[in-house]
DNA sequence: GATGAATGAGTGTTCATTCAT
DNA sequence: TATGAATGAACACTCATTCAT
């Protein structure tokens, strides 16, 4: 009962080892929102439920929970990304689709869109960007490429450049979830993602022209 | 480091008529660069040869500044897309693939990649994103579906969603033009941009699967 | 130089609660010395023994400060105004005496002569003067204006405008002390303000007397 | 007609000798109705008609011209004084009424309330304050002293302080032709300036003088 | 651990002053 | 003589960071 109390009157201590990843999520947010320079760290903490100086006793500056919430961020996806690449027993157009359907819902939940924070502050965080572009970026597009290439070479696919088409198949839900996250109000996207992944993949794999020369 | 090596002696006049599209310029380049926050008012009046007093004779604020800057960007692409939508004598195919090659070589030239600016700060001016969204983004996508709508109309496509085909068209290209502009030292790009989108645009039109419905 | 003498040892902490009118004190003093526009922020903040930041805690900027400075300076007088009003079991001569003796302490406190304030920044604050002059000033005069008809009414004055001799008699008072105020340095006084005060009610009654003595 | 031409070309031409004197009647306008600090010079250039390079041409700096414009407004005001003292033949009665009336009449054409320019900024021009107490306020005040003296000495009026009563004479005219330039908008005055000055003197004197009817 | 008052360096903006024309 | 584009020092205001409690 006496514990219970100091519970209510402390509200804030409800989960103290939550803390931090409250106030990460908090600033994820507001620097997806804003940006990083136009966060101010008083919005952050207000919007953690804490004060300013709590957030110090957890970051050690405004960059260091930058970092510290796009690393929080970018975790899980790379699990996934590992995740896709071992399941091989699948055809490759299988697996294509699989992967493809994987990302555009990774990309929907709104932790997804690091891509825009990242696009914003590329120039002004150069260290964070190295380490984002080699450990999300190339692995994802790399994995994607070799998924191509197992096509090409089971006879599935024809011929094609596996890197150039791996960047074809991702920009249509990269840049969709970024233009959700950005224009929502601006530019309300009818369509789900996974819809427009999908649509863009079966173009893809049969292409839309009524080729004579192929039914030569 | 300077940019003005001509008539260094009479920096008070200069060009006068030429000062606020130098400032402007100035000022697009290091917004692109480190975001419109990031950005001191100094730093530009630095790069644009002048002292920061000089930046405030033609623009009455900061954010004013910002939009002039934006809003000379977009100009030219308006042009553009007007004249895209003219030539109507070819075949659909063809207009396609010219309106394609039209936008990868604007993208390239990236006076603007306003693209970028204007994701990395849609929430923080939300008049200036209603003005981008409606004159480019939209007239530009309406476009491009009209285009495909035409080819479907005229038998050279199978019937397909336009509007979903635009998007799909329109990403690789305009998110690899923001790419470039991003993360030119981590991720330097070998392709060309209208290399990247004519090898979409053939995808698109023919597939890559080995189809047999098709050889039959 | 440094007001603060107390307490060198805990700067942060000081006296939280009596921050806001220390530095209103400090404002006040400026302001009369120097005008608003030439008081700097970084003075006021000095002279309160704080930083600018501190001073940007308590007032949301300048002309609040001014406000809050002058409306607090005004407050203590509408109390005695109000206290003036009342005391009526007196003779006109008497209250008539008391009141203008009252003021002339008062503004020899001089905690404003807000009086010269308003005087120069009329102008810039016409919100705060429309306060000034109706709280402040018709007040006054219009107390004073009563006295003078009741003693109209009783026969101890002759009939007189109660209106100008309002003006007439608040007229030395208030023009001496912000003399006082301000040519301290060039033009110093030797009277005291209630020792003019005395001189001129004493001619004014003189000249509006209905005096027995004369009459004998 | 030729030179009539040039004449119509170049309007600011007009009367170039005329210029300084435009600058200084524009700036005191101003200087009076914002205070010195809040005045820029390009609103006096403007109100001048001319530019702000121009007001250099004439004058070396703001306080030069701050300065000017207070000697200017000054000048003729140091002539009446002269003239008031000269004319000695009539009563002392006589005399002081003059006087008055015609300080009455010089406070209220505009030009006139430079005292409450001075009171606002004599804090932050000693020498110009210095030379304005000495040459108008003193030798106001002492001319005014003496015709009471001289009242006093030719028995017109009972034994008084001259000073103090010069004092006291001179405020309700002053402080009203303040209060008039100052707050017309919020606290408009019914009364002549000149009505007002002899109101009170009416009083004064009935107060002061060695009144016959009062002895029968 | 958590607070929030206080700080002060930094930045947008203004404006008196200069000077080439 | 007059201009007005350009300057740069100065100032209001912000906000990341600190620290006594």
């Amino acid at each position: 009962m006496e514990t219970e109390v100091t519970d209510i009157n402390h509200p804030r201590q409800r989960r103290k080892e939550a803390r931090p990843s409250e106030i990460v999520e908090a600033a994820l947010i507001l620097f997806h929102q804003k940006g990083y320079s136009a966060t101010k760290l008083d919005d952050i903490a207000h919007a953690a439920g804490v004060t300013k100086g709590t957030v110090y006793l957890y970051f050690s500056n405004k960059e260091a929970l930058f970092k510290a919430a796009i690393s929080e961020a970018i975790h899980p996806n790379l699990d996934k990304i590992e995740e896709l690449a071992s399941n091989s027993t699948e055809s490759a157009t299988t697996r294509l689709r699989t992967a493809i359907t994987s990302w555009a819902t990774a990309l929907n939940e709104c932790k997804g869109s690091i891509s825009k924070l990242m696009i914003s502050e590329a120039g002004n965080f150069p260290e964070l960007t190295d380490f984002y572009i080699e450990t999300v970026v190339k692995r994802s597009r790399l994995l994607l490429a070799k998924l191509i290439q197992a096509g090409v070479d089971s006879g599935e696919f024809r011929p094609t450049d596996p890197d150039l088409l791996a960047r074809v198949l991702f920009s249509p839900i990269l840049l969709t979830s970024i233009w959700q996250h950005t224009y929502a109000r601006q530019d309300p996207i009818t369509y789900e993602l996974n819809q427009l992944a999908q649509f863009h993949l079966d173009i893809v794999l049969h292409g839309i022209a009524i080729a004579p020369e192929h039914t030569l």
